[in-house]
RNA sequence: GCUGCUAUAGUGUAGUCCGGCCAAUCAUGCGGGCCUUUCACGCCCGCGACUGGGGUUCGAAUCCCCAUAGCAGCACCA
């Protein structure tokens, strides 16, 4: 059969041999051009990561162009800081941009597009008073601009530039299909006049294209292939396929991916904002935040927001965000790397009698001997986690050091040294816990989601500032801050 | 209300276009075990899903209809 009919044996078995990796692009064959085009109100988010990172992916995958635009033709939801701060987070994500276009900059050009719809018959200038409009709209009734001769739309646009009208007097509709029965289709419109406030990047502009202008203007200018975004973004494909239309262009391929919930953090830029401004968050990285900057502050890496995303890919379903994938994706990352550490949450002094001083070397990564170890002087008295001494405890094993007895005077401890055989502390059933020499211990705060655990590390973690570690037993932290006073850790995950 | 989209285990995802190999993939999670001087990593075993109801068919996760649920849009935001 095999020999007889390979293609049909192949296809057969090829039809369930199981996907991995993102769907094909139709079209994408001889390389793609895709955008990623953020609004600069703030830092990127997660959100943002899902159409980032699958954009990238895509480029990889195909070749071509990624292109970065700046979409911030609403000065109203402009922060200035937030073009260097969108470039930042692209930077830590790793994405592969090779050109960057910033919308306010194209102001003129898409002026003279503009004027090039009307002139087509494709667009009119309205000077209907909006709310008047609607009601037109929804009653599938032309305004009177409608019927505007080509000419008088052209002399009306040449007054808009002019600063004839002033807010709210004139936008340009294009012109569509009043009885589309989707009334959110029905003569949009595409340019608009906004006297306050003034753009941070151009304080002389009052006409300002809508999105589903501009877009359509540098997608087709940039030459984008495909397109790749939420589905909120499906209405605007409709409403731009009129304007590609009215000017004869080939439309890209749009794939449209479904909502993402996501629990736990804060995403709203407005939101975020105020509490940072009122003093409740302490920055953009906030670990209480949904920023790339404030995941990065917790541990994550970009490869595994990447990773995680992709995972996710470009289904049209609605789905919920899980940190456990995240975290099972940045756990891969950051275990092969990451130095072992004691660090003692809640310590307890423990004098030890009866045990020889002892130097104790702890490997910095237990699949990995190359790595070297930590040394740790044992010279009387050890930090231990109060946690681990509870009344019915007789006998633990301090990790790399020795075994430890507990003898109870009520809810008091007192301990003794127990030898150094391993054996016998398996044979005990002793937990074999993490300890911190009390002459050299390093004060140390770990923040959690949960709050505040106070405790104390190795001196080494001193070395490891902006590095994920793991806490032995506790998890993974990133080092965040090293000072006089000790160290301060972000607890990434277990 | 109008317009459109979607529905696979706790979560994400493959399979759906072109019905049979699907008593449904992979990852994560959870439970158990092994390994181990970490409650990490690794390995093994297990748990867990085709929204519901009709229809077409020899045969339906896959095609059709209805229901239900969720989502998006109906901005001079992006």
């Amino acid at each position: 059969m095999q020999a007889d009919a390979p293609e049909q044996y192949t296809a057969l078995f090829a039809k369930h041999e199981h996907r991995k990796g993102l769907p094909d692009l139709e079209g994408a064959e001889h390389g793609v051009v895709m955008r990623f085009a953020p609004n600069p109100s703030g830092p990127l988010h997660i959100g943002h990561a899902r159409a980032a990172a699958l954009n990238d992916a895509y480029v990889k995958q195909y070749g071509g162009r990624y292109i970065l635009r700046i979409e911030d033709t609403d000065p109203k939801r402009v922060d200035p800081d937030a073009y260097e701060m969108v470039k930042e987070d692209i930077r830590w994500l790793g994405l592969e941009i090779t050109e960057t276009v910033t919308q306010s900059d194209r102001l003129p050009f898409y002026y003279e597009l503009c004027r090039e719809l009307i002139g087509r018959g494709g667009a009119y200038v309205c000077t209907c008073d909006n709310e008047h409009f609607k009601e037109l709209k929804q009653a599938k009734v032309a305004c009177p601009c409608r019927d505007q001769p080509v000419e008088t739309g052209l002399a009306l646009w040449e007054k808009m530039l002019a600063h004839g009208f002033s807010e709210g007097e004139a936008t340009v509709r294009v012109r569509t299909d009043l009885f589309n029965p989707d009334p959110a289709m029905r003569d949009f419109p595409v340019f608009r006049i906004l006297d306050a406030p003034a753009h941070p990047k151009k304080p002389d502009a009052f006409v300002y294209p809508l999105m589903n202008f501009s877009v359509v203007a540098d997608d087709h200018l940039l030459g984008v292939t495909h397109v790749i975004r939420g589905k909120d973004h499906i209405a605007n494909t409709r409403r731009q396929r009129y304007i590609y239309d009215h000017f004869g262009w080939e439309v890209p391929v749009y794939r449209h991916y479904g909502r993402m919930g996501i629990e736990g953090v804060v995403l709203s830029t407005s939101q975020m904002r105020k509490g940072i401004d009122d003093g409740v968050y302490t920055g953009w990285d906030d670990i209480r935040l949904g920023t790339l900057r404030a995941l990065a502050r917790r541990g994550i890496s970009p490869e595994a927001v990447k990773n995680a995303m992709l995972a996710i890919g470009i289904g049209d379903t609605d789905i919920s965000f899980s940190w456990d994938n995240l975290f099972a994706e940045n756990k891969k990352i950051v275990d092969p790397v990451a130095n072992r550490y004691f660090f003692v949450p809640d310590p307890v002094t423990a004098t030890i009698a009866g045990a020889p001083h002892h130097v104790a070397h702890a490997q910095l990564h237990p699949g990995d001997a190359a790595r070297g170890v930590r040394t740790l002087a044992f010279e009387g008295s050890v930090l231990l986690p109060a946690a681990e001494l509870r009344p019915e405890v007789t006998m633990v094993r301090l990790k790399d050091l020795f075994n430890v007895n507990l003898a109870w005077d009520g809810a008091t401890p007192s301990f003794a040294y127990a030898g150094d055989s391993l054996a016998d502390a398996r044979a005990a059933k002793a937990h074999i816990i993490q300890w911190l020499p009390a002459q050299e211990a390093v004060p140390c705060t770990l923040l959690t989601p949960e709050g505040e655990m106070t405790g104390a590390c190795e001196p080494a973690v001193r070395s490891e500032l902006d590095k994920v570690v793991q806490f032995e037993r506790v998890g993974f932290v990133r080092i965040d801050a090293v000072s006089e006073d000790g160290v301060r850790a972000y607890f990434t995950h277990k």
